[in-house]
DNA sequence: TGTACATCAGTGAACGCGCGTTCACTGATGTAC
DNA sequence: TGTACATCAGTGAACGCGCGTTCACTGATGTAC
């Protein structure tokens, strides 16, 4: 902590920007062809680096996939609070981080995956917060009182995911508008208030 | 046709069950590991073949994929058209099939995947059949008049999509509850109705 | 009912290749004095 | 301000392995006669 282990050196200045090169060129890899589709020589490319040069800064693979679950999840935590609504319009406009969620976590279904668990988890962190939202939401009276907040977040959640995928499969479909339609009609919320959840 | 070819042999009898065994273990292995994450090696194990044996009945592992989704199909193709209510509930007993087309849609988005194309047409057609059996149900004044047929389609096949993932990566979720809340909520379709869409 | 033989099902060895990872190394960087 | 040197960033060769695919083959199957 202090002078104890003054002795290591640590990181140059340099070693920070690499770091986020590799983790963006990572990310884009990833999210095109998945874990196991993916090869360390494609992203090294991608970072003009040789693959024991990715591996310098990453010990393997895996290391490699977790810091960019992570770095991607720190990005959202940053942020304010949102409206499901609010978090759709922007992930409309973040094609590669949308689309390393979406085949990342179908890949990661396995349980034999490396980010099996962190996506279990990710699930049930997520179904709470907006359980949490819609609650509050109730008391303030924004959407119908006898709405089941748990059942009504593991469906909103689910048309997120699901129209996504759409998305990525057709990028012509617009996801902020179908997204409207069913806030709109399940949670008889409109537009305007858009605040929380 | 008739004579003129008849001096091709033909399959033995023994060629239509062994066909089936792959594609069987090939599901299996694909829906798990999806197509890159997956060998040809991992599949004849389960058959019992050796690899060049299963690349006797299909030329190459594409031939396999394209086999498997195929079969999957017409499986769908063969049943009478049931209400949205009822594939989930007999998607609920099939993890297997599930895990396919979730996995692999997934793993399909990237353009250069071999099954691309065939789950941009598969989702169009769905598509389609839905917004047409949703119009159905307005016509027969089941569902409300004033819903937008087409964002619906797309609605509610987002919601299956998403429940089957949040299913696969937690198999304690109960998606039939789930959709059928869905389904009362925003189709206002009560559940002993339940014949199209 | 018997037989010849074309075509089938399936094997095992071999191929070239890309994979993740290791290792010894070279030069750059920054710190201690 | 200068210098010695530990630690850093990054390279290139090498590894063992699994991959998809090919090929020549062996034996089983079924058909024509």
């Amino acid at each position: 902590m202090t002078d104890v282990t003054s002795r290591r050196r640590g990181p140059y200045a340099k070693t920070t920007i690499r770091r986020r090169e590799i983790l963006e060129g990572a990310q884009e890899v990833f999210a095109r062809q998945g874990y196991s589709g993916s090869s360390i020589r494609q992203i090294a490319d991608r970072v003009g680096l040789s693959e024991s040069g990715v591996l310098h800064h990453f010990d393997d693979k895996r290391e490699l996939l977790e810091a960019v679950l992570e770095a991607r999840d720190l990005e959202y935590l940053e942020r304010p609070v949102r409206s499901g609504l609010g978090i759709v319009r922007e992930n409309a406009q973040r094609v590669e981080a949308v689309r390393l969620f979406a085949v990342v976590s179908a890949e990661a279904t396995d349980t034999d995956h490396p980010a099996h668990d962190y996506f279990v988890r990710r699930y049930e962190r997520t179904r709470g917060t907006t359980e949490d939202s819609f609650s509050e939401a109730q008391a303030a009276g924004a959407i119908p009182a006898d709405l089941d907040p748990a059942l009504a977040a593991r469906i909103a959640l689910a048309v997120m995911d699901g129209l996504q995928i759409q998305w990525l499969l057709d990028p012509s479909q617009d996801m902020v508008s179908a997204y409207s339609y069913f806030v709109e009609r399940f949670l008889e919320w409109s537009d305007e208030i858009d605040n929380q959840a």
